[in-house]
DNA sequence: GACTTTGTTCATTTTTGTTTGAACAAACCC
DNA sequence: GGGTTTGTTCAAACAAAAATGAACAAAGTC
């Protein structure tokens, strides 16, 4: 019995095996890349290397984190697509597993990530228009609408690339 | 005299005209959503709306930063090939021009950003992939070598990705 | 209806990353 | 060689972002 508990207890605070450590490391480093905290990465790399979907407290207690985290870290990754709740009868805790194909995961991060961003540079764009038909120099003026030609066409080869991306990373 | 001196004093300190607030404030967003520092838009963004070159001085200047924000943003933007040099006779000082083409902007950030982190991520996998072979249970095994296999997959992508995304912002 | 389990929220703490500015080096000038 | 201008470096200060954990809500159990 008192063999039993000590195995629990140790169990509860030794550090993730090597593989499990490594993928984990792995997603730390890509989703700092991408922009997204630490925990997003912990929490999706331990999920898409294990076998059996984990709930919530199985992701504190291995990952030694907090609830706190654990939570939003979640709810962020259902809202990108990268993770869904399963059913588990004879339990009422939510179970988690990833989404392991690219496409659902690079169209996740185009929606909730990129899109926005492009969309609110498109509305900076229009303000920046109507600022520039203030400018009394027409010198000036020519050079200013110029610039806010180019920075419109930048912002159309990246509402253009997206669909493609999405394509060449879906296969 | 004293007029003149007054004049410059609050050329000094004033804020940026309207267009250059805003298109600042522009490029401050865009590269925060790229995992630049906040510099680095300010200093790319007035030289963008700027049909002068623009000295360090003249950076330090107008965005009300430090001499060491400049000099370490300004290398930066070389680096990625934001920014180049231009000559200036009767001045020993250097001053700067934006590069404005989509195509070496986007190319430079491959380079600098993307690329060492795919490499280093590849060569994470290699690692992954030798510390796979001490896993002894065969069901697991076969589990990891899927995911790792995805991982692999999943990085050639990106690999894959990189020239066309080039191709397609360079026009 | 009191108690337990599960998960969320959010004010505070902690961590991480950026900016500052003083010290320094390099190049030029007289 | 002393003085000036221009730019870099880096330790320390600061700001922004993320993690924590206590309080809370919701749902289930006895």
């Amino acid at each position: 019995m008192m063999q039993f508990m000590e195995d629990r207890s140790v169990a509860a605070h030794s550090a993730l095996p090597p593989i499990e450590r490594q993928v984990v490391s792995f997603f730390v480093d890509a989703v700092r890349v991408l922009g997204l905290p630490r925990s997003i990465g912990e929490i999706y790399g331990l999920l898409f290397i294990s076998q059996e979907s984990l709930s919530l407290d199985d992701l504190v207690e291995r990952l030694q984190i907090s609830k706190g985290s654990a939570s939003q870290g979640l709810r962020m990754l259902k809202n990108l697509g990268a993770v869904r709740e399963v059913e588990n009868s004879a339990d009422r805790r939510a179970y988690y597993q990833p989404a392991v194909e690219l496409k659902p995961l690079v169209g996740g991060f185009i929606r909730e990530q990129i899109r926005p961003h492009l969309e609110s540079g498109k509305s900076k764009i229009a303000q920046l228009n109507t600022a520039a038909s203030d400018v009394a120099d027409p010198v000036k003026r020519q050079f200013i609408d110029d610039r806010l030609d180019r920075l419109d066409a930048w912002m159309r080869s990246g509402t253009r690339v997206l669909p493609i991306l999405q394509k060449i990373l879906g296969q």
